[in-house]
Parts: C-alpha cells; sequence; structure tokens
DNA sequence: GCCAACGTTGGC
DNA sequence: GCCAACGTTGGC
C-alpha cells in the first residue's frame, strides 16, 4: 500500500505542536477522536510512516503547525472508558471498543500556515478542510497538496523552544 | 458570542 | 426509514 497523507486537527489547549514535541518520542496518542468517518480513517486507512498535517484548530491562530507522521496502527481509545475523561463514552465496552486511536510522531516544527495562507493558494483549492462546510477532524490530502504543503509552503519554525 | 453547516438522536 | 430537533464544530 502507498503512504498516504493525512491532515489532524488538534486544539492547541489540549495537545499543541509544543506538546506533542516535549512527549516521549515526540509521540502522542491521537485520542478523542468520536466521529466514525474520521475513525474509519484510522481504523481502515492509516498505515505507519503516512505523512501527517499537524493542524491548530479552535484557536487564535488555526493553521498547519508541523509536520508529523502516523507513528502506530490503530488500537482502542482509553479515554472511552474513562470516567474523568471529557471523551468517556458509555455505550463503548470494553470487549467491544467504539472509539480507536493512532499514535502521531511529530518529525518537524514549521512556521504556522495559517488558514488563510492555505486558503489564498489555488493548488489548494481542494483541500478538504478549505471546503464549505468540512468539520471532519481527520482529511485525507493528495500526495500534491502534500508535497506543495511541504515543499513550497512550509518553513523551519524560527526561535526554537519559542512559543507559537 | 454568533451562526452556518453538519452529525446524531429518537419519535413515529 | 423518515426527518425534525438537538448538539457540536470551528472560523470569525
Amino acid at each position: 500500500m502507498a503512504r498516504r497523507y493525512w491532515l489532524m486537527k488538534s486544539e492547541p489547549h489540549e495537545c499543541s505542536i509544543d506538546d506533542a514535541l516535549a512527549a516521549p518520542d515526540r509521540t502522542v496518542p491521537w485520542t478523542g477522536v468520536r466521529n466514525y468517518q474520521a475513525r474509519n480513517f484510522m481504523r481502515d486507512d492509516m498505515r505507519p510512516g503516512d505523512g501527517v498535517l499537524f493542524y491548530h484548530s479552535s484557536c487564535a491562530e488555526p493553521g498547519i503547525a508541523g509536520i508529523a507522521r502516523v507513528a502506530s496502527r490503530a488500537y482502542p481509545d482509553e479515554t472511552q472508558f474513562d470516567r474523568a475523561s471529557k471523551y468517556y463514552d458509555p455505550a463503548a465496552r470494553g470487549d467491544d471498543p467504539r472509539w480507536v486511536n493512532v499514535d502521531v510522531q511529530v518529525v518537524r516544527k514549521i512556521e504556522l500556515i495559517p488558514l488563510a495562507e492555505l486558503r489564498a493558494h489555488p493548488q489548494l483549492a481542494e483541500l478538504a478542510i478549505l471546503r464549505r462546510g468540512n468539520r471532519l477532524s481527520i482529511t485525507p490530502v493528495t500526495e500534491a497538496q502534500w508535497q506543495f504543503i511541504t515543499t513550497v509552503l512550509a518553513r523551519p519554525a524560527r526561535a526554537p523552544g519559542r512559543r507559537s
């Protein structure tokens, strides 16, 4: 199976690119997805090594904040069983998990590519998150979109360690 | 806080 | 299975 590419949204107040960089092995479990289509992408289509655009959403500066990779196959999301978690799902049973997650490993932080800049490039007109009404937290990215974003738009993050 | 757009729920 | 009501997302 050829390598695939994905855009994955994270709310930076929950897990920012800096949080992921600070995690052991720069790797975080992508927990909390509670949408069947997004879950199915992780469960059925993602493979370790797939490319990930790490996107900050629901924040002052939405945009692509880093380049990452899928670092595991999908496995049961433990937060569905955790009564203390906001992602607790009383309908999920231990012998029949409803929600899964993959692990995501940061490859490099980049200078934030703001949403407005993504919109300004005709090459990205078909990018799923730019399409009207699309709210999916995980969406496929084409190889052409991936190449354009990672080689033309992406710039190394300034001032390592600085908050962004 | 607003609100468009979408997904889920549940009565029938 | 239909579909209205409701909840959520997420940019602004």
